[in-house]
RNA sequence: GCCCCGGUAGCUCAGCCUGGAUAGAGCACUGGCCUUCUAAGUCAGGGGUCGCAGGUUCAAAUCCUGUCCGGGGCGCCA
């Protein structure tokens, strides 16, 4: 609808000689503030200069003009510097409903062409996995399912860290459970690793301890065939507890499975090909890039002590990656306390392989901190995932009862499990990836409110309608008199495909999550001023309409990641 | 000390990229609406020097500069 306004109005420009194209145009154009104004609305601010004239004058003269051509408006008034048009509504309903109907789960999808890798999730083995780690695989599937509904094919790759001073710690903890008073257990090995690691590291601390960590450490990339032995076994109860619960919790399916252990050598080789060239050079023992002139520090490559670095591993991945899927992009998906850190990388990248540099990105978002501060694996100081996500569902399933106290064992359990992971992903998303989460599992679990079971709930209503109708097509109904929620519902819904798109250019998952909500409320205005089963007139246009509203609410929250339930 | 990010209603956040029509939501607070499709809803109301100070502009929450407050980062963790 945008870019016919824009159509009609680049005609009425070019005829007075002001260059602006009509992709200009289109971005121009915006919705009013209330739809009393009109539908779409053009602002004159612009074309003051060019025209010499006042922005009202220009608005009236335009409003005039486009008036008395012919053209397929209701209505076309200046309001002010505005030239407001009102659609034939019915028309503009009924085209809407009918795309969305026939389109159902693609409607809204793009045409991009390309191949993006996305890198996310980064669970390293031997550690916890807790709340933190929740932003970043709901921002990573998130993005990976915008950007594929964008046209895009996308690569979701995992990058984890199984090697390194951390997993040194662990099995330094490992071979002293005496010491840090714990004992194996006989299940939930995977997250008992995670309090080995914690009380391990604490340890460390001590000099002594901390001498033979980096002795096991060596020993590990030395290949040392005892360690390995105690690595591999440890490092699947990591994997297993991944497998099993979070990634099937994330809805996530990887392509690939990337780990430190398989890039380290290749990531020497790659660091002493830099010292040899004379780009990196030795400082105190280690290999360093020196960026200080540039204002970003040292970056160091490898440890004096010959073992490898996080910054050792990336480059070589960065060739691996490169080598093995050859994307145009690549989106590493990391906390903003590696801003520094990617910026280092992706210059160093730069004296290895341009062109792969180029394609290197660092999608930063911020941490997710509890009202009590920051969470760190290494102080201990974290809420586990496990432990969180039950007693959302334990809260969540407090308000079911509350609602439904006839509800059986098992519906509960399901149903519950389910807005939790709503409650979770609509959390890390809806907010600007720039911002602190204080995570608060009361403020997110609420049925009210701008949350995640709020929208399910408008979901679920909208379902309960449909489910109490035999007749199923909603195709055939007849438009008649619009009443404002019905245009306003009709509106929103042909906003999705622009908001999807805007969304994949930005990268930005908090687009779709604000529009969920926003449609989520709009729904509810329409639920509750137009009855749908008991008015027989306008039944069939209105059930077309709700059935149109759950094919794009749920295109919507599966772009979040987010399943949608029919009850509630 | 240097670099990055945030500072909008009592609280949690949109809006800032791309300056324009009365600065928007939610929570909390006050008052309506259930013999009608799930009231987990909806309607109305109170509540804002958009951190502060300059500047640019016909027009600044939005752009620029300075400054204060909070968070993160800055050589052998990832």
């Amino acid at each position: 609808m945008k870019l016919e306004i824009a159509k009609i109005i680049f005609g009425f420009l070019s005829k007075r000689g002001v260059k602006l194209d009509k992709d200009s145009i289109e971005k121009l154009i915006e919705i009013p503030p209330n739809s009393e104004m009109g539908d779409f609305a053009f602002p004159c601010f612009v074309l003051a200069k060019d025209l010499r004239k006042a922005p009202q004058q220009i608005a009236e003269d335009l409003a005039v003009e486009i008036s008395k051509s012919k053209n397929n408006f209701e209505k076309v008034q200046a309001q002010g510097p505005y030239v407001n048009f009102f659609v034939k509504r019915g028309n503009f309903a009924e085209d809407t409903i009918k795309t969305i109907l026939k389109e159902k789960g693609k409607y809204g999808m793009g045409t991009q062409k390309g191949k993006v890798m996305t890198e996310f999730c980064h669970a390293n083995t031997h550690k916890a996995f807790h709340i933190g780690h929740t932003r970043n695989i709901s921002l990573g599937e998130s993005v990976s399912r915008i950007l594929e509904f964008s046209g895009l094919k996308v690569i979701r790759t995992n990058y984890q860290g199984d090697i390194g001073m951390h997993v040194a710690k662990t099995l330094w903890g490992l071979l002293n459970l005496k010491k840090i008073g714990l004992k194996e257990p006989t299940k939930d090995k995977g997250k008992w690793l995670g309090l080995v690691y914690a009380k391990a590291s604490a340890m460390a601390k001590d000099e002594k301890i901390n001498a033979e960590v980096n002795e096991i450490n060596q020993k590990l990339y030395a290949g040392d065939k005892k360690l390995i032995a105690l690595w591999k076994k440890t490092r699947q109860w990591s994997i297993d507890y991944f497998e099993k619960t979070v990634y099937p919790d994330f809805q996530v399916k990887f392509n690939r499975f990337y780990f430190e252990s398989e890039v380290e050598k290749k990531g020497i080789s790659i660091v002493k090909e830099l010292e040899k060239k004379g780009v990196a050079k030795v400082d105190r023992g280690a290999v360093i890039m020196d960026y200080q002139e540039q204002g970003m520090g040292i970056y160091i490559l490898l440890k004096s002590d010959g073992t490898p670095l996080y910054s050792t591993k990336d480059l070589a991945l960065a060739e691996l990656q490169n080598k093995e899927y050859n994307p145009d992009k690549i989106l590493h998906i990391v906390a903003s306390e590696q801003n520094l850190y990617f910026r280092q990388l992706i210059k160093t990248l730069e004296f290895y392989d341009k062109k792969l540099a180029d394609k290197e990105k660092h999608m930063s978002y911020e941490l997710v901190i509890l009202p009590s501060g920051k969470m760190a694996s290494r102080e201990g100081n974290v809420i586990l995932y496990d432990d969180t996500l039950a007693k959302l569902i334990s809260l969540i399933e407090k308000e079911i009862k509350q609602r439904d106290s006839k509800i059986s064992k098992k519906e509960l359990d399901t149903r519950a499990r389910k807005i939790a992971l709503c409650a979770v992903k609509y959390a890390m998303l809806s907010q600007d990836i720039k911002r602190t989460i204080v995570f608060n599992e009361e403020e997110i679990t609420r049925f009210d409110g701008n949350t995640g079971p709020y929208i399910q709930y408008s979901y679920a209503r909208a379902s309960s309608i449909l489910k109490k109708v035999k007749q199923k097509n909603f195709q055939k109904f007849k438009v008649g008199e619009l009443e404002k929620h019905e245009i306003e519902l009709s509106k929103k819904l042909s906003e999705f495909g622009d908001v999807a798109r805007d969304a994949a250019e930005k990268y930005n998952p908090a687009l779709i999550a604000h529009y969920s909500y926003e449609l989520a409320q709009m729904f509810s205005e329409f639920y509750h001023t137009c009855p749908v089963l008991q008015d027989e007139k306008k039944k069939d246009f209105r059930l077309a309409l709700v059935e149109s509203f759950r094919v794009v609410l749920k295109n919507s929250l599966n772009l979040l990641g987010i399943e949608t339930l029919e009850e509630m």
